[in-house]
DNA sequence: AGGGGAAAGTCATCAGATGAATCCTGGCCG
DNA sequence: CGGCCAGGATTCATCTGATGACTTTCCCCT
């Protein structure tokens, strides 16, 4: 084993097996090194890695302390790649997203609190209003951020957030077609929040669902051409049919 | 910014407008070092931090290689980290996987072919007649990653795969109760299977949710027992019940 | 008692040298 | 002519030592 993978493994099982705990500060890279037996150069090295996996966090000058270890910590490590993702990926994350949105809406929907209701409709209401695309995206985030909130599981909640963020690169609202969209973005979320306002899980899904396909239509229609044949992966017509 | 950060999004940025493309050979440390204006060391840091994220892979002796960028690839970096996610966590991702499975599921029942059900079937007899907790657990795995693999969606059945991998390190076939847990979870998976091989998706999710509900519900009841109260995030009583 | 500054502790960065693995090239032999 | 093999070139892996930057602590002075 290499000396890297040494110090990584080594680390990581000091965490898993509670040797060194949440929010705690991990010894000196001198110190540690020397106990790992490898150079501060390679420990340096697996420490990034771990710190780039939102396990453990650097501090210049104060230490190296050991993250809180939430799942949104562990996730949040995919939004710095997810944008990585050449085309046809995305669209498998779509189908994901599609699933995941249908649930939490339904979630919600059932477990609403008159607050999570008003805050849907202001959030509404200050995208209808606005033209700038930049902030109608951020309004737009903000309202499905809210929705996953209410589900009341902060994971699910994290991980929706990395896949809009990826969405969100692309930027459709700039496009030329970008004003209809809009509107027709807006009533979507109009028919999704009134479903929750009314504690219809089913029909919250069902809205939850469609927007998301409405969006990854878009996508599809407007985005990278991708170049014809030879690529083997498309499916031929139908998108999905069961479930929900 | 600092030294290794200016490498890191240096480097991803290369990678972000294709000037390195997926499968690509990158740059030797010193020249790319140079070019990116930082030390050997610092870059070689933000390597590592890429090759953790599966975005990059290093080959000693031969250069270091932009991956092939697949969902699968992104996806598995987790695979690492997740296994440190507390109990409180783990039951969020349950939620999350319980839901994608029932989706799988359903995809599946509509989309097998006789090779699928062939195969699952001989999983299950495979499954039924081994002693070995850890043979079972294995057989179990591919059961599931075959349903996966039939609904047509690498990035979520990989998803799931690294879900999966972070239940079976509880091994709670190894428990006293093992045996009789076995015997269950063989009899879900009958269940589950004949649905598939009906084209049922509504039984198909159902049974699908079901199994990981019943695994849940083994976690919660032989797993570190949580220390009372003073945590205020366990929810009342109900689990779900809407959606699916 | 409070403020300021020095000193210690720790991570960040750089430079240079050496080792290890792989790849390539050219010559040798069958 | 083709295959094998040895050696050099290339590249990543690791270590060592030194210096800078930032944070925290503590003590002294007012």
């Amino acid at each position: 084993m290499s000396a890297v993978d040494k110090a990584f493994h080594g680390l990581r099982h000091m965490i898993a097996t509670g040797r060194l705990g949440a929010g705690e500060r991990i010894p000196p890279e001198a110190e540690l090194g020397e106990e790992l037996g490898v150079s501060r150069g390679s420990l340096r090295e697996a420490v990034r890695m771990l710190a780039a996996l939102g396990v453990i966090e650097p501090r210049h000058g104060s230490g190296t302390y050991v993250s809180q270890l939430r799942p949104e910590d562990i996730i949040g490590s995919l939004s710095l790649t997810l944008e990585l993702l050449p085309l046809p990926g995305l669209l498998e994350v779509y189908e994901i997203r599609r699933v995941l949105e249908a649930h939490v809406a339904a979630k919600a929907a059932a477990r609403r609190t008159p607050e999570t209701v008003k805050t849907l409709f202001s959030l509404i209401e200050a995208m209808e209003a606005t033209d700038d695309p930049a902030e109608a995206s951020e309004l737009d985030h903000r309202f499905h951020a809210e929705i996953a909130r209410a589900a009341e599981n902060p994971t699910l909640a994290s991980l929706l957030a990395v896949f809009r963020a990826r969405s969100r690169k692309y930027q459709v609202f700039t496009l030329p077609e970008g004003p209809e969209l809009r509107r027709k973005s807006d009533a979507d979320h109009r028919v999704l929040a009134t479903a929750i306002a009314d504690r219809d899980p089913g029909s919250a899904a069902g809205a939850a669902e469609a927007h998301v396909t409405q969006t990854e239509r878009w996508l599809r229609a407007f985005m990278p051409p991708v170049e014809e044949g030879a690529q083997g992966r498309e499916k031929s017509g139908e998108a999905d049919g069961a479930l929900s």
